[in-house]
DNA sequence: ATTAAATGCAACCATAATGTTGCATATTAA
DNA sequence: TTAATATGCAACATTATGGTTGCATTTAAT
């Protein structure tokens, strides 16, 4: 395999643990609650969660393991904080792939109408 | 629950499993794969890959799961076809997630500054 | 100094996900 | 009509995931 084809699957399987990441319900909504940019502790996450303290810190970790947030240690607490870079890195993969589409429709289109 | 949590749930449920679709390398290269506009049958779309026939068969029904695929029969084939509809779907969510955090972003700016 | 609160750590369980093998069936080619 | 191709179906093994409980540790509050 070339050197770009073992970065390209690289960039490939780091995409697709970030979208892992974002697979499943509770994370996501704890990624929607820490939104507004405010660092919050485990049991503030926790509270009003179905699930027990202990699940939602490892839900934590998957996130934190893909970089989707970051722990900051405040005295007996553990505060998370989002960070969005991730996720513009997969907007962009969205945006080439629906680029890419359309284009794809494009040569269709030209090909039927010739 | 009241009515709008419980669709908001339905919804959040509907993009994660998406999500999770698109969060393992396999299923992220035969969407690549797809992405020329080209129905290709299972054959075609195991051919150089590492895994089995059958393990890629199991990829693509998770894709059809969720909607990113389409199944057509095709005398013995099934060729299998992209839909970039629940693509367009995520783009929109990570959008909003985005503006929300430039929001919070510019709010944390003005406190600072007042 | 005690008590309460917030986490961390580890073992454990149940279920889902990923992949394999073996065989049956349907289509196409020779 | 025989052989080759493409797929489907099902059982199975292995590992990952999501969740729990119990207990220890650290920090804060009385």
């Amino acid at each position: 395999m070339s050197r770009s084809n073992r970065s390209a699957a690289l960039r490939i399987e780091q995409q697709a643990q970030v979208f892992a990441a974002l697979g499943d319900p509770t994370r996501m909504s704890l990624v929607t609650k820490l939104i507004d940019g405010k660092p919050q502790s485990i049991s503030t996450l926790t509270a009003g969660s179905k699930i027990t303290r202990q699940a939602v810190t490892k839900h934590l970790s998957v996130l934190e393991n893909v970089g989707l947030v970051s722990k900051i240690k405040d005295g007996r607490e553990s505060l998370y904080e989002l960070d969005p870079k991730p996720l513009l890195s997969l907007q962009e993969y969205l945006q080439i792939i629906s680029s890419q589409w359309d284009n794809a429709l494009n040569d269709l289109k030209r090909f039927v109408e010739d």
